[in-house]
DNA sequence: AGTTTATATAACTAGAAAGTAATATACAAG
DNA sequence: CTTGTATATTACTTTCTAGTTATATAAACT
């Protein structure tokens, strides 16, 4: 299997402190790569490879504001990622509330 | 910044399909090395390295049963990703109505 | 039209990640 | 103590990622 599919594409965009500070500034609203760049210690073209790549992961969507393409953050991007951590939370630990059971079961004295 | 703080290591283990599918088979009960190796078209210093990528990031602990090692489920990784999300949808998402809010009281009519 | 400003693209480098085959280690069992 | 089985480690290759500088494109402004 690869890291290519949706939910892959989502997390690995997660995996970067820097992306997730991208998205925070972007939850007091939308900002333009100039913007965005002046608050990191990088160059424009990184910010803008940051932007697709969070783009592509359904994180955020560009806009346009004359020569401006400001980002704007995608709640709904982390729906896929959301939906993944309740079954884990939920499903997941009943199976393994189950199993735990079991053992107690098997286990000598019962 | 970089990738390699305890939430990207988290994020980054996530965001491979075979690990997030070797989870899933450990909610089912531990594994063995070789057992989770036959659920794939993998060899088995590959499923090796998955694991010491799921156990730095906290969601797998390594057990001893003879000369087997078998990999534990550990939920409780999977805390501060939720705790990101969370904040990202209660705070992120005030903050986003109250932009929303701000936009509409300066848009014109108002 | 020419200049400035915002963003994107190209070409490149360095480092990390995922995989392999081959080998070493460690424990179990005759 | 030798053999078999489970796992880890080493050395290597390939692909991907994040960053850079330099340049191209595109819109805005005189």
């Amino acid at each position: 299997m690869n890291r290519s599919d949706p939910l892959s594409l989502t997390f690995l965009a997660l995996a970067d402190s820097t992306r997730r500070t991208i998205l925070e500034q972007l939850a007091t609203g939308d900002a333009s790569v100039v913007e965005i760049t002046s608050a990191f210690t990088l160059t424009q073209p990184a910010v803008t490879k940051h932007l697709i790549v969070l783009e592509r992961a359904g994180l955020i969507s560009r806009t346009r504001d004359g020569q401006r393409r400001p980002a704007r953050f995608r709640i709904e991007g982390l729906v896929p990622v959301d939906e993944w951590l309740h079954r884990a939370r939920t499903e997941w630990s009943d199976r393994l509330d189950f199993h735990l059971a079991q053992s107690i079961e098997a286990s000598p004295g019962n």
